[in-house]
DNA sequence: GTGAAAGCGCTAACAC
DNA sequence: GTGTTAGCGCTTTCAC
């Protein structure tokens, strides 16, 4: 707001001619209160267009009904449309959300996380992909995490990464492919991603082929992410099949066969993984591994909810479904 | 945080045996301190493991470093990336930010707006498309609009609209098109969007054709979108030309006319408008009109300050660009 | 150099 | 039914 002096509790009141608990009562519908005073104090609040200050209010209660959302960045198919599905939900909560971008700043996950110890927030969901911090563990603070692997004392919720991996890997072989590389994030980041890498590799191992993985930080510019599918390429001409580990990577390596000449799906299969909505829409020919968005965001809510209220939680993991499409 | 007996600054003092007012300014580095009493109340701090509490400190500087998101959805490649970038840069500012998808909720606009007016935040930037809020017209009020006409003491950033609409309407034409159809929101939504179609139907009838608008609105599900579109080339299967107000609606477009049998950009070229990073990794070969989205957040946060400067700013609107594609 | 006390705007005992 | 008052945790004027 502007510097004009707010209208506050004792201006009602005075106004209205009753004390500020009177205003106060009115204000928040408790205690008894006669028809007569409750008009008055109506009147006098639309007359200075009052409105009661969130901040002092929070400041008695404790509470800011404000929960931090920390991702990598919302201008992914993916976590866009997952913070867009917490955003509603808590909302229709009664929560506002703090929004915070970590990719690119390593200090910022930290600092959202001070945002819980100043009590500017009362809870955290978190999926970014930063490294261990200390302050994480903690027992019992308001904070779950999505497909990410913070600290023993933090509840995860994931979509089904095995099962993920091995439903991509199966359609490949089954397609008859021979060499399939498999790209996932760098094997050090304790992510539940790691899980479709085994998956990848335990039926690879089982059908006799060769495994391979190619790790790609999800914070490089696209440009050097292409960079890795064309390396790809030029080291693996035999490659035919392709299992990436996001939708805009399988994009990138479908680019990549293209540009070595090699024709999708038939001389090289890609399938992806996330299926997240705005990407079914500008590109639905790509095969891949749909995670259940709504849900993760609804039972990350849910667990939040419960963390908040005091109550211990277990990790959930939730299905994944294929979806088949042109290209792998 | 949980229930456990917040560290406050009394307990502090208490611990390095002196008052309150020392620890506060110890914390805030402020007045004459002598080096030993810093140790010592620092010590305490560590000790306690005191977090100050930024609620309190809220109230009594009467701001609260946050800024108000409101727009459709963040589910979406252009306010996805918009407002990824926003963020990045509030953040800079020391601003956190707080994210509101008023998408299929008319309500939640004016509750952000509450939020203003509760002080809960100290400013706000919207893109939302919901009607007239009485409240806006509050002369200045610390708020920035972006491709969105709210009142007229809030200034708006745009891209340019109308040169938008001109670059694809005279690429169309000059590729040989002679029936082009524009899509764009219902005519009643105060948006410079309409600017786009106004330099789509001044060239159409400088050339001397006939100018059809489809009004698609934003917030409607992406199949029943999907239908207009195939009602379009039902309607008008002389149609040879689509300028899309979006790159997902283009994509829809494209869809549509290949499920009608045309071949694009054969028989059907479409250009699309937005160009997001996200939109451009996925479908790379759409042609577009591209909005300087970075330039836009720049200039919004920009704007933004000013106005909680309490200083006068005037609109900005900044080029667009045509990125030539394969599809029209 | 340091401390006492008022006050930011609101809520809720407790009293009447 | 309504009012008085303490207190949420911090900052800052003013005094010494």
């Amino acid at each position: 707001m502007t510097k004009m002096a707010r209208v506050k509790l004792q201006d009602v009141a005075k106004l209205a001619g009753v004390s500020v608990t009177t205003v106060s009562r009115v204000l928040n519908n408790r205690g008894y209160l006669s028809k007569q005073t409750i008009n008055k104090v109506h009147q006098a609040m639309e007359e200075l267009n009052y409105r009661p200050n969130a901040v002092a209010r929070q400041l008695y209660k404790q509470r800011t009904d404000l929960v931090g959302l920390v991702f990598p960045t919302v201008n992914n198919p993916f976590f866009g449309q997952l913070e867009a599905e917490l955003e509603t939900r808590l909302y229709e909560l009664g929560y506002r959300v703090v929004m915070g971008n970590s990719q690119n700043n390593p200090g910022k996950e930290e600092q959202y996380l001070q945002l819980l110890f100043n009590g500017q927030i009362d809870g955290l969901i978190v999926g970014a992909h930063n490294e261990g911090i200390e302050a994480y563990h903690n027992t019992n603070l308001p904070i779950v995490s999505i497909e990410r692997i913070v600290s023993k004392q933090i509840p995860v919720v994931a979509a089904d990464n095995y099962q993920g991996g091995c439903l991509a890997t199966q359609r490949l072989l089954d397609a008859g492919c021979q060499h399939i590389i498999h790209t996932n994030y760098p094997a050090t980041l304790a992510t539940p991603n790691q899980e479709r890498r085994r998956g990848y590799e335990e039926l690879m191992t089982k059908y006799g082929r060769e495994k391979l993985t190619y790790e790609i930080s999800f914070d490089l510019p696209d440009d050097q992410k292409a960079a890795v599918f064309d390396r790809l390429f030029a080291e693996h001409p035999e490659c035919d099949g392709i299992f990436a580990d996001n939708d805009t990577n399988a994009r990138l390596a479908i680019n990549a066969a293209q540009k070595a000449g090699k024709r999708v799906p038939e001389d090289v299969k890609v399938i992806g993984y996330d299926g997240a909505s705005s990407t079914r829409l500008l590109f639905p020919d790509l095969t891949t591994i749909q995670q259940p968005i709504p849900e993760m965001a609804q039972a990350a809510v849910d667990l939040l909810q419960k963390r908040l209220a005091g109550q211990a939680v277990e990790s959930v993991t939730l299905p994944v479904k294929l979806i088949p499409g042109l290209t792998g």
